[in-house]
DNA sequence: TTAGCTAGTTAGCTATGCTAACTGTATGGC
DNA sequence: GCCATACAGTTAGCATAGCTAACTAGCTAA
């Protein structure tokens, strides 16, 4: 019966968790300049992120297929964010680099969310701050599954 | 100095929470069927929760433009999953409904994504999931903001 | 009764996802 | 060395979702 019982709190658990991260992110989503799309901050960040990497390699990435991203990084390519790179040991390969101000956008955006829940952190006490830092970490166990 | 070790704290917080919940939620959008995208089922979900809105309230809802809301509840219809009510107080106005189809799928939906979580959870210890289950609570709170 | 507001739709644009089909490049078997 | 095959990326064409502008129909108040 602990087993019983652990069942059903985590599928209570599961339930409250889903409902607070689906909000909190569409919250967070909501604090992006109106320049840039999700689709392509989300690609821009992992390119950022990585530094350099093939379409292909983003494209998985992305769990999104090659033609996608083909106009993703046209999008990217015609703001300035992020430039193709041919590849000189297979002609048939392009690498995506980050400009600096594909570099610089990611980081104020970042800044921004940051700034948006942190100011909404400070009317917290201490310890429920405390606690949430522990549940940051938790919460990135749980996402290191790899796959399902 | 309190507060500048208060400030720096929930600026790194807000960072790690920020990586954790974007992550966990698009995991989570990852377990929908198919047949049914990603703006319907938001919109079906507000639908199935408030019972019967009109479409401006629902595109309030749903922080959308009126034609969008039109489009969107034209898929749901033809998908059988929800329905327009006219109104006989004003003839302007269109309620939306779920079917029980639409119910059953909402739920179906969001017990997968529970059952996900809850397989996640089960492999943390009880102190893990209870420290969890508070921080669901405080999020909760986080998100009760009206507004930026 | 008419002027103006309101609810929702239609039209037409951009962006993002897909599959199918194509181009150009690399590679392995013979 | 040559050719079949595989692979990286692009192009073409479709559906969905967001937008604004413009329209229709119905309500309301002077």
């Amino acid at each position: 019966m602990a087993t019983t019982d652990q069942r059903v709190r985590s599928s209570e658990l599961a339930s409250q968790l889903r409902f607070a991260v689906m909000r909190l992110s569409r919250r967070l989503r909501q604090h992006a300049p109106e320049d840039i799309t999700p689709s392509q901050l989300s690609a821009l960040s992992v390119i950022v992120r990585e530094e350099r990497l093939t379409l292909s390699q983003l494209a998985v990435a992305e769990r999104v297929q090659p033609p996608t991203i083909t106009r993703v990084i046209d999008s990217l390519e015609q703001k300035g964010l992020a430039t193709r790179v041919p590849s000189d040991q297979d002609r048939r390969v392009a690498f995506v680099e980050p400009t600096p101000a594909g570099r610089t956008l990611v980081d104020t955006i970042r800044r921004r969310r940051d700034a948006y829940l942190a100011r909404r952190l400070r009317t917290f006490s201490a310890e429920e701050r405390a606690l949430l830092e522990r549940a940051a970490r938790l919460l990135e166990r749980l996402i290191e599954d790899p796959e399902s």
